[in-house]
DNA sequence: AGTGCGCCCTGACGTGGCGTGAGGGTCAAG
DNA sequence: CTTGACCCTCACGCCACGTCAGGGCGCACT
């Protein structure tokens, strides 16, 4: 095959295969005329490296990884298969932040600086990736709360924002009112708390209600938000929703 | 925040946001002492700029994005959650074509040139890429196909392709000694094919066996690889898995 | 035999998104 | 009042190409 037609099969410009040659990261045979001519070898060479600059690598760093002698090409599949896991696993968690940035637009939440650093902080992409998306993402419940959500208008938001507010102030008026979290009526708050989130997010079990409680005091993003509404409502609700789960 | 607590939260160098700042797409406000100072809503602004660079939008371009009157923030979070899933359904192409790069290297087949252009020939990528994938990617069939051999060695590769080409010859053996697709040798072919499939890739069910037997008229890389082994073996193929199917 | 027409070649300069100093002010701590 | 960690503004460098410029193949059509 000459360059163009490798160019148009592979959607480079020619010139790119020329800055390639030039370079020395895929170099074709020449005919006595002078055109390139790419064999197979040169195919699948041109396929590792559309696959390694897909992931961000720069041409030398392409060239040191096709010309080191101890890996072969299976291995460099495997590897690419790899990286490209990560990199979808990153892609992942950005877009789990913007969900969670079109959640907070639309509930008039600010997100915090250290939101940012979450997923945007850090700076060897092909490694670390997928620890927090590996613990949520993979579930059921995030695919279906993205699902749902992904659909959700303006004032779709507000009309959840608001009944969740409501549920809020119900339950921090049950605590201003002295009434423990093992009373019917907290229970009983719990229990429209957990079917809002069915309605609105995804299928919530009581035993994920309970899992969801735990986050309100391990995460301190949603304890920030329940003590903002009353002091001590995030251990409040935790116990409630708890209390309804058991009984 | 000045520049470089927030280059430290978001990945950056300092130069990349005074860059930012000299074309105009992220401009603090400036202290009096020339200090540049990010704001809630220069923050904002970065997250967004983060997300659309991140998914290969030129500075100029996302300036334009962002600073277009008609878009709303809330629509750009929206945008934004296409594009990253555009991207991410993209890789998952790139992973697959991969993953047949391997399959195809442990039997020492070498791939095509057009299967280059299947995933890597699309020149906008925010634009078509989740049409393929769209189809299968996101059956939980690719899923366990894609689980399960991602495991397998050399040697798992060789015994799968022995068992394949065994049940082929043994259908175009069939197809040439005249047996009508719908003999019961032939359904019973078509059945070791199908839990030849099931063990090997995915649980293949009949609907989807014959799903599958209607792709190898219809895409025609498999319509090749059959008359390759036997000329009217896709045809006889496919006739004999819906006879099956159906009885 | 000429003559388009399309593809190929090799320079060579331009560009976007920064990296990398040079040279110098600012500010809190010691 | 110095020291060191920040901050500032030029200004040049670099990489991976894009984009002409100037010219050679190869084949069809006249």
């Amino acid at each position: 095959m000459n360059v163009g037609e490798v160019a148009a099969a592979a959607g480079l410009s020619v010139r790119t295969l020329h800055h390639w040659d030039a370079v020395g990261l895929l170099v074709p045979h020449k005919a006595a005329n002078g055109y390139r001519d790419y064999g197979p070898a040169e195919l699948e060479r041109l396929r590792q490296v559309l696959t390694y600059r897909e992931l961000g690598f720069g041409l030398d760093q392409v060239k040191a990884l096709l010309d080191d002698p101890d890996v072969d090409a299976l291995a460099h599949l495997r590897r690419q298969q790899e990286l490209l896991a990560d990199r979808i696993a990153r892609l992942q968690d950005v877009a789990a932040l913007v969900h969670r940035a079109v959640e907070a637009k639309s509930m008039g939440i600010d997100l915090e600086p250290h939101e940012l650093r979450e997923v945007f902080g850090e700076q060897d992409p092909t490694q670390h990736a997928a620890e927090a998306h590996g613990r949520w993402g993979q579930t059921d419940a995030w695919k279906q709360s993205h699902a749902r959500t992904s659909s959700y208008s303006k004032q779709d938001w507000l009309r959840v924002q608001a009944e969740m507010a409501d549920v809020q102030e119900r339950l921090a008026a049950a605590l201003s009112a002295g009434l423990p979290a093992s009373s019917p009526e907290a229970q009983s708050l719990a229990e429209e708390h957990r079917q809002h989130i069915s309605r609105s997010y995804y299928d919530c079990s009581p035993e994920m209600h309970v899992a969801l409680a735990q986050m309100y005091l391990s995460d301190e993003r949603f304890t920030a938000h329940y003590e903002r509404v009353a002091p001590g409502l995030a251990q409040y609700v935790h116990d409630a929703v708890q209390a309804a789960a058991r009984g």
